[in-house]
DNA sequence: TCGGGCATCCCCTGATTGTGGTATGTATAG
DNA sequence: CTATACATACCACAATCAGGGGATGCCCGA
């Protein structure tokens, strides 16, 4: 069976070799690679293409995180796994969002280097307990906040509050749904008063935020 | 020094018990309850309230994921660790999703065990690879779908459709930033042209949906 | 059958926005 | 020194919106 491809990005020359030596001395994997910054990165990266990417996060010349943006811009099915020293969970976090797949510490053991670089290309993510706390937050505040709070918008109010988050005039939104102006109008009433708003302005705010529409 | 109060939900009842006395019979950790159903769980977690619950996924009556929901919902503070027989990823994420912190196989050790509640309360989050991939590629999807079109707004043009976000008037923004009422219009004909929008709502919709905000 | 919720329409008045101009001062880059 | 970008400011006119009314018809549940 195919070996799972790893290059190295990490300036610190002894644990480079170090990395190289235990990836293409483990049955299963291979080093396509190592490197001790990121120049040429997308070149080096096509001209020998890894299936994972262990990535220093403190690096001379491109840091780390900027090496996963352009990798994750790039080359998206590349896979990066970020290595550090110590736990600095504000870099590990900005890797993150920049797209990385997880993260371990340098202290980890061998077998723990080889495990999470499994993980990884097997589509997991290994990190600990409180940088997963960090993006759970801002999951559960950003994706879930199904604040559904219900404000008792009637079809028709929902339908107009739709066509109004478009960008739609009264006007417009009259002429698509059949109606006239003054029914929008007062349609647009009913739902200010419901939505404790005074302007269109406020009632698209709300609605996009709050998930109305 | 505080002990971390921990109830169990679980309907298995030797388990139940095992857990009650491993918890009660560790330094550091109390057991404040034990429960083989969702019945009465909000007067129950009032009435004793813990730091930690451990929670069983699958339970007759209210499901894991619903009591997840009650409990967050009604007294946020109480940090969920859900647990489950097997890596049932769907049901672990929704439980997530639904604002659990954290979950644990049944399988895991009883050192194991007291490691992950002792990392839920201390603001971790102990999750497998799989689930922790799922989460970031939500996350990463929603929350950071960087859709980072460059609109090319100046400072002062990003600062007035905050404003505008906020539902604020050009009258009112301009009291904000403390510059008269022609001036805010002129910048918001920039913005307009920018965004290629040439109404306020249609701007504040842009502004969210492609968080340049 | 009566009231309530919903959708539909109309009027008037004043406030706010949209559009198209012009203009000045201050940096900053070339 | 001279464009160029940016923030600032003003005017005028047309369009749109907000807030206050009032009104009709339909359907459904009490």
């Amino acid at each position: 069976m195919n070996s799972i491809r790893v290059s190295i990005f990490e300036d610190n020359k002894h644990l480079r070799e170090s990395l190289y030596y235990l990836i293409n001395g483990t049955e299963g994997f291979i080093c396509t690679g190592t490197y001790n910054d990121c120049s040429d990165l997308v070149f080096q990266l096509k001209r020998n293409p890894p299936n994972v990417v262990l990535m220093d996060i403190e690096m001379p010349g491109i840091n780390g995180i900027e090496a996963v943006k352009i990798i994750k811009h790039e080359l998206p099915a590349i896979q990066v796994l970020m290595q550090t020293v110590f736990h600095d969970d504000d870099n590990i976090f900005n890797a993150i969002c920049a797209g990385a797949s997880g993260y371990i510490l340098k202290t980890t053991s061998p077998a723990g280097y080889m495990e999470a670089i499994k993980d990884v290309y097997n589509g997991g993510s290994p990190m600990s307990g409180s940088i997963a706390r960090r993006v759970l937050e801002l999951f559960q505040k950003n994706i879930m906040p199904v604040t559904n709070k219900d404000y008792q918008l009637t079809p028709k109010e929902k339908e107009i509050l739709q066509h109004l988050v478009k960008g739609k005039s009264f006007k417009m939104i009259a002429d698509a749904i059949s109606a006239s102006y003054e029914t929008v109008r007062t349609h647009m009433k009913n739902i200010y008063t419901k939505l404790h708003v005074n302007s269109n302005t406020e009632a698209v705010s709300k609605a996009l935020q709050e998930k109305i529409v």
